[in-house]
This record gives structure tokens, C-alpha cells and sequence, in this order.
DNA sequence: GCGACAG
DNA sequence: ATCTTGTCGC
């Protein structure tokens, strides 16, 4: 395992998040497949899993996994660095590029607006919302948006499922799109992924 | 300086 | 995130 160099992971951050965009970069009447992702842990392997579904009828199309090896340790406002070599080795292995990707990550609350969901929307040149089960930054309004530096980039669907800008979606439709995947608590995209990351680590586990 | 801190 | 069985409750 070897040490981040904050400083360069912080001036990556800011780069990345200057080039984010906080408005729709896509027609969202025209999204036909949602990818959800998660990453599994077990031992010194990071199972990445990328998962398709219809945004019509929420059904499975296609799953993949990518496992690679841990590279640096979990760091609070730096977990991108640790995850998102299995996350996007996943999505790419995805036959279908989706139109959006959701991320079980914070994207723009974030000290530099360079969370998970961001940082993998940035980097794939894709459509990206993060959705977080808990605060990093900000605080909840009165309306349930959640403001951090006086700019709303976020909303509170309910306890457990924060809305976080990631990159190309505009914060208004992000809450659409969450609200209408959002069937367990959890938005379905990434429940599915987190199953199956989980599903893949106890099968390395018997070996 | 002190405490908090996505997964 | 991960280490971990049964158990309380709808």
C-alpha cells in the first residue's frame, strides 16, 4: 500500500472539478440505460461491479466486475483515489455505455467539489450523480436542498439517500431521476451493483 | 489548535 | 468498507 501524495491528489481535485458541469450535458427524455457502481473490499483486492438497467422498467441488462489491487488507503475526501480504478475498469467493461452512471459516493459536497461521483464522471466524459447514505459537507435547508459555500448542490430525498451533483446533470433533473430509481431506500442501480460486488467477494472468499 | 470526516 | 450470529419486529 503506498502513501497518497495529498498534495498532488488535492490539485487533481481541483482540476477535475473545473471541469465538472452542473447543467444537463444530455436530453433526459432521451435516457434509456442507467449503470449503478460499487466497490467490495477484501483483502488487499478492490472489487469494482458496474451494473446496466432499462430506466424504463428498472430491469437488469448486464453486470461486470473488475478487481484490481488496493493502492492507497481510505482517506476522508479522498476515497476516489482508493476506488474508482475498480469503478471505471468495471463501466468499461460494460458492452452498452450507459447514459448515466450513479455513484454510491458524494460528487460536487465535497471541500473541493471533487467527490467520487465527480471525479468518474470528469474522467469518463459521461453523465454522473452521486448519492451519498450520509453528510460530508453542507447542511439541509428548509426546502430539503443541501447548500455548502452558498450553492446548492444537493438535496435530501430522505434520511440515508443524499443527492450529490456528479457531472452533466443538472441538480433539478439528478432529483427526478433519483426519485423515480429510488425503490428500497436506495436508488435500484446501485443496490443491484453493491449486491453483486458483494456476491463476487464471497466467491473469491472460498478460494 | 480541536474535532469531523463519503466508503 | 470490514470483522460477524442470532435475534427482534413487521
Amino acid at each position: 500500500m503506498v502513501r497518497i501524495d495529498l498534495s498532488k491528489a488535492r490539485k487533481a481535485q481541483l482540476l477535475l472539478s473545473s471541469k465538472a458541469v452542473k447543467h444537463d450535458i444530455i436530453d433526459k427524455e432521451n435516457i434509456k440505460v442507467v449503470a449503478g457502481v460499487d466497490v467490495a473490499f477484501l483483502k488487499g483486492i478492490a472489487i469494482g461491479a458496474a451494473v446496466n438497467l432499462d430506466y424504463e422498467t428498472l430491469q437488469l441488462l448486464e453486470k461486470k466486475i473488475f478487481s484490481t489491487r488496493i493502492g492507497v488507503p481510505y482517506i476522508p475526501t479522498y476515497l476516489a483515489f482508493r476506488e474508482i480504478g475498480a469503478m471505471i475498469g468495471a463501466v468499461k467493461k460494460l458492452e452498452r455505455m450507459p447514459d448515466i452512471v450513479i455513484v454510491d459516493a458524494h460528487g460536487m459536497l465535497h471541500p473541493r467539489k471533487a467527490g467520487e461521483a465527480t471525479h468518474l464522471g470528469v474522467v469518463l466524459r459521461i453523465p454522473s450523480i452521486g448519492v451519498a447514505k450520509s453528510m460530508l459537507v453542507g447542511k439541509v435547508d428548509r426546502e430539503g436542498y443541501i447548500v455548502y459555500k452558498g450553492e446548492r448542490l444537493g438535496y435530501k430525498l430522505m434520511e440515508g439517500v443524499y443527492i450529490s451533483l456528479g457531472h452533466g446533470i443538472s441538480l433539478e433533473t439528478a432529483i427526478e431521476i433519483i426519485k423515480r430509481l429510488c425503490i428500497n431506500n436506495v436508488p435500484e442501480p446501485t443496490r443491484l451493483a453493491h449486491i453483486y460486488a458483494t456476491q463476487e467477494k464471497k466467491a473469491l472468499m472460498d478460494i
